[in-house]
DNA sequence: GTAGAATCGGAGAGATCCCTCCGGTTGCTT
DNA sequence: AAGCAACCGGAGGGATCTCTCCGATTCTAC
């Protein structure tokens, strides 16, 4: 799971220094303007040539994950640290509020979670697996909990995130009022009688 | 806000027949695809040339106006017959759910109605607006009526419509249980004490 | 049937985009 | 300081997309 092959010899200093630009700028690009953005683009941007960033990262979708990939793995690693807490259904509504509010100020993240229309990463089907298994533990706990509606099924709650995070994201752009995951996790709660 | 120009002399048959079908192959073309489809694709689909398509709609951003144009014109139509009917909350719900579960099942109807990614419309901006207008007349009804939180404000409203549209395009093309639209309209209603 | 106009078809211009290749430059080692 | 490996830069190949242009084809009117 380390960036280097610890075989290898470690960068030189020039091209450690530009590979950390590449990944800061790669970064705020991927947050402003999502998966769509051009690799040349970001070259542009850090001021490289394309061959330079080329060189660090072998592939548009390689420099991606790099970017986004330890983000989405904290996610995963929050729902299972959450799995045996005390409160079920605080443990449910906290994590998916945490997610949509994380994820809905980064374009990027967004694209990825919802999936589809950006490039699906070679290392992302894993990924989504573990994040959809991690998701299923919390929203069981709390249904048993009765902290959530019965009828939901893991595959539900993931497509009501991502709409949340098309909702939040668009609402943050406009200096938003209410959270919409209010709305949502309200809608996900048990019936009331 | 005809097709034609009323003074222009009427199509030759054949012009017509592969104008027709254009449309009809470009309306299957979008509802699957989405905006994202491309003009090429399209001609290539209804078996004509390119130019042969071009003669006909102008440009990318003409064909898909005509195709789906009127469908957008539609729902306001709805909100609008709604606005005065007798249980507000029954309306505003009912409609939100009708938007929903018909554009939901046309991928370009959700890309126009979520905004940003597609091409906007030129005749876009007007037809918005008035969308915007028709929902918020619903909105303001049935929040008055105290079936709907009186927090939320019409852009929250669009932007949930929004977030439902992602998630139940998605909860539908795995054959989804729980329609994701009756999550959204509770988590909407006032709450409860 | 035939002239003439309307229509078709697709090659290609111009713009991106992803990625490769290799000459010129820079930093590390002795 | 000099040699060499590592690195930079950007031209350009191949693909795709929107849209244009004009010769070839088809329909219509006489």
């Amino acid at each position: 799971m380390g960036d280097d092959h610890s075989t290898a010899r470690p960068l030189r200093v020039d091209a450690r220094r530009n590979r950390e630009r590449v990944l800061q700028i790669a970064q705020e690009a991927l947050a402003s303007d999502g998966l769509t953005i051009s690799f040349d683009e970001i070259a542009r941007r850090a001021g490289f040539g394309v061959g330079t960033v080329y060189r660090h990262f072998p592939t548009r979708e390689a420099l991606f994950e790099a970017v986004l990939l330890g983000r989405m793995e904290r996610f995963v690693a929050d729902a299972r640290a959450l799995a045996t807490a005390e409160d079920p259904g605080r443990a449910f509504f906290g994590w998916f509020r945490a997610v949509v509010e994380q994820a809905s100020a980064n374009q990027a993240l967004c694209d990825m979670l919802e999936g589809g229309q950006g490039p699906a990463f070679r290392s992302g089907t894993a990924l989504e697996a573990d994040f959809a298994a991690a998701l299923g533990r919390l929203l069981q706990r709390a249904q048993r909990g009765g902290a959530v509606r019965a009828d939901l099924v893991t595959e539900d709650v993931l497509d009501l995130l991502r709409g949340c995070l098309t909702a939040e994201r668009r609402a943050r752009a406009r200096g938003g009022g209410v959270p919409m995951a209010e709305v949502v996790c309200d809608g996900m709660r048990a019936h009331r009688g």
